[in-house]
DNA sequence: ATGCCGATGTCCT
DNA sequence: GGACATCGGCATC
């Protein structure tokens, strides 16, 4: 397992960096607890000119701040008051793009992820969706700005490799207009713990 | 199998 | 006061 680098998310095709994080894996050490996830679902958010970005036209608030700062870091807001969405912070400083991590397959410590999302046995809904791949890992939003290269939380690559790439449109981002068309989200085909979404055929592409 | 609905922090008008 | 990068439960077909 070889730590992502700082060099990985310090590029300027969030896109390229949204497919390449599939397969990748997320490890977070928590107060003792350990837990990893393989990544099996991302989105791709690109900086001021996305309309459905926290960051278009250049808003910054307390919240986004972190957007605009190094990448390599951790972006975590709640979602609809409930649900700690994780993001990596990519690009360079004010070039606040973004990956958000929607899906993730659990590997190691899944008791502990059992306990924090109250279930009995694990199934495919265990880290299916963004709220829930941070709920698994125990990622809230006060490990907002947390440095992926020096703390308790981050990305590693365990060499798999091997598997098919689909394509769609972003869900749940229909108020972006024109841009929630952009076909930003990556997901690994066939993985069962991918958000369950249909679109239309133009929507979904395998490569 | 499909659809509605409530939960509710942050940011906006 | 309303919208929002969601989710699980319950109702209905």
């Amino acid at each position: 397992m070889q730590k992502l680098g700082r060099d990985f998310y310090v590029r300027t095709d969030v896109v390229q960096i949204a497919k390449e994080l599939l397969g990748k894996i997320v490890v977070t050490k928590f107060e003792g607890i350990y837990t990893t996830g393989r990544i099996v679902e991302t989105e791709a958010y690109a900086g001021i000119i996305d309309k459905a970005s926290h960051a278009y036209n250049n808003r910054r608030t307390n919240r986004t701040e972190i957007m605009f700062g190094d990448a390599g870091h951790a972006y975590v807001y709640l979602c609809y008051g409930i649900h700690h969405l994780f993001n990596v912070v990519c690009n360079t400083t004010n070039h606040p793009d973004a990956v958000l991590i929607r899906g993730i397959e659990p590997l190691e410590g899944i008791d502990d992820m059992l306990i924090r999302c109250n279930k009995k046995k694990p199934d495919a809904s265990l880290g299916r969706g963004p709220g829930n791949a941070s709920k698994t890992l125990g990622i809230q939003t006060e490990h907002s700005g947390m440095d992926l290269q020096s703390s308790q939380l981050y990305l590693a690559d365990d060499g798999t490799t091997g598997f098919d790439v689909a394509v769609s449109k972003r869900i749940g981002v229909d108020y972006a207009a024109e841009h929630a068309q952009w076909l930003y989200r990556f997901y690994i085909a066939g993985n069962p713990h991918v958000t369950k979404h249909t679109f239309n055929k133009e929507g979904i592409l395998l490569l």
